[in-house]
RNA sequence: CGCGGGGUGGAGCAGUUUGGUAGCUCGUCGGGCUCAUAACCCGAAGGUCGUAGGUUCAAAUCCUGCCCCCGCAACCA
């Protein structure tokens, strides 16, 4: 327990771009448990999520949906099927919900930016990047797209202009002596890549303002400047709490600092930038960064592009929050990656929930009820003869606790559920030993012996339902009615010792509590439901939209585009992506582009085809190598895939022939 | 020589920090039981712990080389 006895706990706010998937939820279900866990041991906690709602891209989605940026965030925040909704349908217990256009926030941040501005840290340098003189955007060379202006498609220039920097610099050795030497980041395999990635190299001053659009918090004492948005979405862990807002009081009420639980993907944000923004502005660092695995499907990343995003909704509702609850925080280290599969959320649901669990409840529960009418003969807490079973299974019951406390404190919820059901298998097997059905034929003289036994399956079955109770609060509530455990049975501290549950506990068998599931049907199901949202979700083809901007006929005419013919083509070395292509252009002189295509072609197929090139482009070096211009080709997304075709011409026309 | 993670019976994983019987779930085979959600309990088969060396009385575990997979970064004129 916290000194204060005050535990503050976060998740990430999310990105609302897109409709959350799977790995968003397996985040946010194992921040609940945790938050749930720390109450259970009757802790004050504070837990909080939210959605970071900034940024180009939103700004970008709106415009292609015809919205304005809030328009289109309300909608995947609060409207149907939407972040809100999932985690209400997930029985998460967030006590705040903050979004970073929530109008306290914008004050925050303001106010965070002017304190960090005033004291010295953030000043005003000159970015340098390309500028697109007609759109007044800046971009970096990475936003290009094919060296020009990603939105109007003209030439860009190299230029430069005023922005904010923050001295991240500064503050280098200070966050690598917490990384190095404290436990401030777990698992600790994650420091090894922050030191050597990040900090080996140098920190640079961050940019932490931008000119180049306007969906987001504008720098209040320079108008024209927005906040960079990790700056903005990092402070929420402590807006939330009221820091220079007035909306909530609890920084100073000992809630800071917390613990930010976070996906490995954003661990460098969190683990550099955001410390050394609270050293900033003298105000502590957070307890702990946790970053967790990813949750993999068919080995690989969960990306919408590659249109293998898995929802979560259809899983809750075919098989249940709880067991999808369950599966997410059993099946899968914490720290570390696990692959996703609908057959091992089956899998785990009729084994571990159906099987061992809930036939446990079950069995016991009708043999409560068979033998005894549900309400067990007092004195059946003690028995005088123990046999090696009896004490092997309160032994290990008695232990239990202390063995879960353990695993949850080291954010390790997968062990403690494999205690938990160590315990399981351990009672179930004790009914073998015992054979109760053997005592109730020798009723009643068997009675106090065959109702200790029943005492004791119940307890075990009660002291698991408690530790049980973060990850599925709905279901555990079901098994205390169940096994006649009232409320106050249902405690951390009722937990710590045997023989809690009272000897008078009033017994019903109820409905099953974890149903088994076919797993053929399920299967066929879900497929069926998947391929039914992949299809309506989206159009089969998408091109990109066509630009509005006219160019002028005299530019146009500067390009020159020249039929060439391959003469070799092989892969680049160490990279996934390019095409080192050899051509005639028809001068006689072999020609070199490099293209990055390596995903769609195969390099021995190309050889002897007639393409079309951009031939007085700027030489441009990629991998160390030179690459004169650019072939063509045609893309579109298909989907959700992106697909690319190179354009190829009768091999009846010369190499070198203009096109015009 | 960019950075990191990983390669353990058919599948998925633990064990590697602190060398000494290789453990778990599923699957397969055999047995037990009948209280229970055809569930539960016991037993068996199945592993050169990626590969080649090294240190050691002893290596999945420590050291070195190599191969393969994954992620990040870079890279899509």
């Amino acid at each position: 327990m916290s000194e204060t006895g005050k535990f503050y706990v976060t998740t990430p706010i999310y990105y609302p771009s897109d409709k959350l998937h799977i790995g968003h939820t397996y985040c946010t279900v194992a921040t609940d448990a945790i938050a749930r866990y720390h109450r259970l041991k009757g802790e004050q906690v504070l837990f909080l999520t939210g959605t970071d709602e900034h940024g180009q891209k939103i700004e970008d989605k709106a415009r292609q949906a015809g919205l304005t940026p809030k328009e289109f965030v309300d909608r995947i925040v609060e409207g149907p099927r939407g972040v809100r909704e999932l985690w209400k349908l997930m029985n998460i217990s967030n006590d705040r919900f903050i979004r970073t256009t929530d109008d306290y926030h914008v004050q925050s941040i303001q106010y965070i930016f002017r304190k960090m501005h005033d004291n010295g840290d953030i000043y005003k340098g000159v970015y340098r990047g390309k500028y697109c003189k007609p759109c007044e955007s800046f971009w970096t060379d990475s936003q290009l797209k094919d060296g020009c202006c990603p939105d109007c498609g003209r030439p860009v220039a190299d230029a430069q202009e005023e922005a904010y920097f923050f001295r991240l610099s500064k503050y280098a050795d200070r966050v690598r002596d917490l990384l190095e030497h404290t436990d401030f980041l777990e698992p600790r395999s994650r420091v090894n890549e922050m030191v050597k990635n990040f900090l080996d190299p140098g920190l640079e001053d961050l940019c932490v303002s931008r000119t180049s659009f306007t969906w987001g918090i504008p720098v209040d004492f320079d108008p024209g400047h927005v906040v960079y948005v990790w700056v903005d979405a990092l402070s929420n862990y402590i807006t939330a709490l009221g820091y220079g807002n007035d909306r909530y009081h609890d920084y100073d009420q000992g809630w800071w600092p917390g613990v930010n639980i976070v996906g490995k993907e954003i661990v460098r944000f969190h683990a550099i930038i955001w410390p050394a923004m609270l050293m900033s502005l003298g105000e502590p660092v957070p307890k702990k960064v946790f970053g967790h695995g990813w949750l993999l499907l068919d080995g690989g990343k969960m990306s919408k592009s590659k249109g293998n995003v898995v929802d979560p909704y259809l899983l809750a509702e075919r098989f249940g929050v709880d067991a999808l609850r369950f599966f997410l925080m059993r099946t899968f280290p914490f720290g570390a990656d696990g692959s996703f599969s609908n057959e091992l959320l089956i899998q785990t649901i009729n084994t571990d929930l159906a099987n061992d669990l809930g036939n446990l409840v079950s069995r016991t529960t009708a043999m409560a009820g068979k033998y005894f009418g549900g309400a067990l003969p007092g004195g059946c807490r003690e028995w005088e003869q123990p046999q090696p079973w009896d004490r092997q299974l309160r032994e290990q019951a008695a232990g239990l606790r202390e063995r879960y406390r353990q695993a949850m404190d080291a954010y390790a919820p997968h062990r403690a559920l494999e205690e938990v059901f160590a315990l399981i298998q351990r009672a179930n097997k004790y009914i073998d030993e015992t054979m109760p059905w053997a005592l109730a034929k020798e009723l009643p003289g068997s009675a106090h012996r065959l109702a200790h036994v029943l005492y004791n399956l119940l307890e075990a079955t009660r002291l698991c339902g408690i530790l049980l109770t973060p990850f599925m609060p709905q279901s555990m509530d079901k098994l205390f009615d169940q096994i006649g455990a009232p409320p106050q049975q249902r405690t951390w501290d009722s937990a710590g010792a045997w023989g809690g549950l009272s000897e008078t506990a009033v017994v019903a068998k109820g409905e099953n509590l974890f149903p088994r599931v076919d797993v053929e049907q399920a299967l066929a199901e879900l497929e069926k439901a998947e391929q039914a949202t992949q299809s309506s979700g989206e159009p089969a083809v998408e091109v990109e939209p066509q630009l509005t901007q006219p160019v002028d006929f005299d530019t146009f005419c500067r390009s020159d585009f020249r039929a060439v013919k391959v003469k070799d083509c092989q892969r680049v070395k160490k990279s996934e992506k390019l095409l080192c292509f050899t051509l005639d252009d028809g001068t006689g002189t072999d020609r070199q582009i490099l293209s990055g295509i390596a995903k769609y072609y195969q390099p021995e197929q190309l050889v002897g085809k007639t393409l079309v090139a951009i031939v007085n482009l700027p030489p441009r070096k990629m991998m160390g190598l030179e690459s004169n211009g650019m072939l063509i080709s045609a893309v579109h997304t298909q989907g959700g895939e992106e697909r690319l075709n190179l354009i190829m011409v009768d091999d009846a026309i010369p190499a070198g022939a203009k096109l015009c």
